[in-house]
DNA sequence: TAATATACTCTACTTTATAGAGCATATTGG
DNA sequence: CCAATATGCTCTATAAAGTAGAGTATATTA
């Protein structure tokens, strides 16, 4: 399986995301995540639009949950990554982790901006 | 400087590229080191497109060489991380490094793929 | 049953990523 | 000196990913 499926910058960001919140993982919970993890404003359109990506890639997969009690508590729709996601994820995290590595050696080192 | 310029996927792996390569960064070393070192056989047209970009965003600058003693040496066309091409690569590496650093929170290990 | 809160769908568009044919410029060797 | 060959780059066209935000749906509250 060393072919998996590449992943943009954003599709990683959001399955990375989807990790982080597990079993509590649905549209508007990432976007709160991200906001808050990583100071990223996504809008909610492109959250919806690369999920659904996802989903035809068959890195995640989808199931609607009940309606919670309280005020909105409308039925959520949660993601959770697939076997083939958490692939991609690892895949990618390696590529960026060989490429990193070589920077030390070079003089790169991390600093202020 | 809190909004660095925001890196795809491939400008990402491209910079870091450059950044390992050094003085000696350039289209053809550059598709190699990719080659050697992840295993990601990029078309060269697809390398000069981001090359571009990045330059035209300010991320690169490029300065042509003199041809070199050896077969097939013409002028290089090498290229160079500026201080904002820099910056970029050290946002775009703690924001994943946050969101990853989350994961081993998680239950989330890397293992086989 | 109006107000409000959460959550998602849809449409339209911009930016990135990609392939590959073809051009330019260099050395090699007859 | 010019054909063969090697390196390196330009150009054109298209597919994939990223983005915004208006609008829709469903829930509680008072």
């Amino acid at each position: 399986m060393s072919d998996s499926t590449r992943l943009g910058e954003f599709e990683l960001i959001v399955l990375l995301a989807i990790l982080r919140l597990g079993s509590n993982a649905y549209g508007a919970s990432i976007k709160r995540l991200l906001t808050d993890e990583i100071a990223r404003d996504v809008s909610i359109g492109a959250l919806y639009a690369t999920t659904e990506r996802l989903q035809d890639k068959g890195l995640l997969t989808s199931k609607v949950g009940d309606p919670t009690p309280e005020r909105g508590g409308r039925a959520k729709n949660f993601l959770q990554i697939t076997a083939k996601g958490q692939s991609a994820v690892r895949a990618t995290k390696a590529t960026l982790d060989t490429l990193w590595a070589g920077l030390d050696l070079c003089g790169f080192v991390e600093g202020e901006n």
